[in-house]
DNA sequence: CCGCTTCAGTGAACCGCTTCAGTAGCGCCG
DNA sequence: CGGCGCTACTGAAGCGGTTCACTGAAGCGG
């Protein structure tokens, strides 16, 4: 192990300024001290080797410049993406993320909530699972709470940012339709538990609605379980004609199934995926996909937390209205 | 704002067990008292609902429980996939990772460095652009660095997990080679400054030996970007008969350029990539690519930064071996 | 029964910064 | 010219743990 040296401390820039320790303090944040003495201060600072100590910070101020992020599954590309995506655009506002990720289960997901504001993050961004926990509501008696996809169940949060997902079904289903297609097998997620996930609901209500023979298959995020459950779909003579698969990952899985099983796309089977990963645009055929323009949702979440931490507290929605983009893995049957 | 909650502390477990603090910072560690004492303290600390305060015990031990994680470019997908593998390694060994993104930057990653090691991570693992700089030394003097792709030199880490790049890239060119291409371009990722990359130096040496006729073109990592660099390599009567990517990602800018103008994979363009990200298998046609195995570099990497934090001072050098994925995106020209 | 080690637990000093109440000095106004 | 308010700064008390030096009691061999 390394020695670690010793730094300098606010005392030391104190002494070697003939300030007191405080004034540092101040000066060092540019608050209630002549514009003088905080160059000055800036001067001994530098010439020490001074840095801030943001652990020692966090333990006077209560604020430790942290925000918990906690996904749904980073198995999936697209929640990778927006997990990269928030980390980064928070570091730009100069804060961290802490990522964690509850792999699809709902019990594990409040569990990392729990150690998340145990570890006294300032901020959670989660993309629930569970909306309907009553563990969010005393989490964000503690700390800002906002959620991304789903809104927390009775108003459990400080800001969300929805995806209109009822929406997002209906655009693929209705394309769907109006392309001819009757039978039509709707690939999600596994979920450990949560059975009312809002997306089922939403896509059998849509589908009775646009008079559909919907079949719904729960599928696993990981790319080679969720080929083999494709494969099993797709085989056999009686297979829908079109797969609607409630994320771009695992569109790729169905688009894997097929070359295995030697069908062509969207000629034997059409497939129409959900996010919009970047890479869908780059499959052959492309993947009609379902867009939610994944940049935007980023800015709105970091900004919402970030401004509720930072005690702006209008508590706000903000709804996402997705796009489809048409592409040329749906045709006619 | 939500108001904050107080919390239980040490002192009040102290008051209601009528022990000293320093008793209960022992006993919830399990150390230096007797199985009696840490039931009762552990039962009283649940009574009392309390938490550990993790802000205050780093500032207190010295540890932060958190590891920075400086990475050369999240545009990468499979950098991506790195960055998330690691974060979730490292949370099973409970800690956190702090990822940051030098956005290809040199210089960034420099400034990223100091900033994570102000932060006062327990450890650094860092992908580094220029290996070759002085701060690295600085640095590996105040917390274990542990450099994953390049090491870094003269020795300034406590651990690498070294990608044997010289390997890959003859992997890939023989590869080409064996196929009959001659005319191969290679497309590597942008650097904004460190013009010696190790990369590029393998690839005209093998090249050289390899008697190839190589062209290498620097390309962006953004989709976007990287596609119309690679159109405009492809256009035209004099093109290369094989790519060879630097990056799965970039390899799959070559496929969106090829749709662009037409051409077929491998037909008219042989592409090879590099990575294994696992999309790649599922592209049409699949890609041929370098595969570096993942798992087993994120394994290596959280394994040695751990070991260095917890003292076991070994200080350790893992090469990676790659192996070639041959799948059908290349073929004789 | 004595001296020595070991074990469980104590008290107090930190770790390095923030913050709050308070003060000195100064300009300004009636 | 006394009082008022303002700015710039000080002192000290935390924040909530850890750790080090130390103590009293128990254990043990001779």
């Amino acid at each position: 192990m390394p020695e670690r040296r010793k730094r300098a401390t606010i005392r030391e820039v104190a002494q070697a300024t003939g300030l007191s320790p405080a004034a540092v303090s101040y000066a060092l944040r540019g608050i209630q001290t002549s514009e003088e003495t905080q160059e000055r201060v800036r001067a001994a600072a530098r010439e020490l080797g001074y840095e801030a100590h943001p652990i020692a910070r966090a333990l006077a101020s209560g604020r430790t410049g942290m925000v918990g992020l906690l996904c749904g599954s980073l198995e999936d590309y697209w929640q990778q993406s927006l997990a990269v995506g928030i980390s980064r655009s928070l570091l730009a506002r100069d804060r961290y993320a802490l990522i964690v990720d509850a792999f699809n289960d709902p019990a594990r997901e409040l569990s990392l909530a729990r150690q998340l504001r145990d570890q006294r993050v300032d901020g959670l961004i989660v993309q629930p699972l569970d909306p309907s926990a009553p563990l969010w509501a005393e989490l964000s008696e503690t700390v800002p709470v906002v959620s991304v996809g789903d809104a927390l169940h009775g108003g459990r949060s400080q800001g969300e940012v929805v995806f209109d997902n009822r929406r997002g079904v209906t655009l693929a289903l209705e394309h769907l339709r109006d392309l001819g297609h009757r039978r039509i097998a709707v690939l999600t997620p596994t979920l450990a538990s949560t059975p009312d996930r809002p997306a089922d609901v939403h896509v059998n209500a849509e589908a009775d609605r646009l008079r559909l023979d919907a079949e719904v298959v729960v599928a696993p995020q990981a790319l080679a379980e969720a080929t083999e459950v494709a494969t099993g779909l797709l085989r056999g003579p009686g297979r829908p004609t079109a797969v609607f698969c409630f994320s771009d990952s695992i569109a790729y899985a169905v688009y894997a199934a097929t070359r295995v099983l030697g069908l062509d796309v969207p000629g034997d089977v059409a497939v129409c995926g959900y996010d919009a990963h970047p890479m869908s645009a780059l499959l052959t055929p492309p993947l009609t996909t379902v867009d939610w323009d994944i940049d935007g949702i980023v800015h709105s979440a970091v900004r919402l937390v970030v401004d509720v931490i930072d005690g702006k507290p209008r508590k706000r929605r903000v709804v996402r209205e997705p796009s489809l983009r048409v592409r040329e893995s749906t045709a006619r049957p």
